[in-house]
DNA sequence: TTCCCGATTTACT
DNA sequence: GTAAATCGGGAAA
């Protein structure tokens, strides 16, 4: 434990390869003591400038989005429908303001902690599966935009190894405002083992 | 400053 | 399957 990627895994301007890449990593957090994480089953690749369903489209720049022009290799958090925190992995060089946004983990360390946060009683599919719900097992806020993704309190490292054959691509979730972009192939998961996911 | 709406989740009907 | 919860960002005025 504690083996963080390079940065320049995350440093590369094919922002689908990453996205895919990252499936099967493990995702850590490091908080007030408490140790959290599991391995990436879903992530989305959000492509810059051109990818209508970016923050970043048309080259926009606002406080908010700054953090994606930054080089690749730290974290864009976000606060979404009024009580959401979504996490994405910024890739690409310095200006190319590519992202990759973490959907499901298989829940790995620190349980217990996960479930206190989530206020769940046992453990389901349900813990780390969906970008807000794994934010919030976590224990990942707007405190944790802009970190850097090789070093405590946020990392990835390696997990375990996936096949080509039980990776699944489809188009992304809920950017049905995106237009044309909506219905790119740009979802990567991990599909569901026959007995179980945990 | 106002207004619209979102890279979602969960509880219900 | 549908809807409510809930608030900051971004564009327009």
């Amino acid at each position: 434990m504690y083996n963080p990627l390079p940065l320049s895994f995350y440093r590369r301007s094919n922002v689908l390869a990453v996205a895919k890449e990252l499936l099967g990593k493990t995702l850590f957090t490091h908080m007030n003591g408490i140790l959290t994480g599991g391995i990436i089953l879903e992530t989305e690749g959000y492509a810059g400038m051109s990818d209508r369903a970016s923050h970043a489209y048309g080259g926009r720049r606002t406080a908010r989005t700054e953090v994606m022009y930054q080089k690749g290799g730290i974290a864009y958090v976000y606060f979404c429908y009024g009580m959401h925190y979504l996490l994405n992995a910024v890739t690409g060089k310095e200006e190319e303001p590519h992202a990759v946004l973490i959907r499901a983990l298989q829940p790995t360390h620190g349980i217990e902690a996960m479930l206190q946060r989530r206020k769940k009683k046992r453990l389901d599919a349900t813990l780390t599966s969906g970008p807000g719900a794994l934010c919030q097992a976590l224990g990942i806020d707007l405190s944790c935009n802009a970190l850097p993704l090789d070093q405590e309190p946020l990392w990835i490292e390696e997990g375990r190894f996936v096949q080509e054959g039980e990776i699944a691509v489809g188009p992304r979730v809920g950017v049905a405002y995106a237009e044309e972009d909506a219905h790119l192939p740009y979802r990567f998961q991990i599909l569901a083992k026959q007995t179980s996911i945990l």
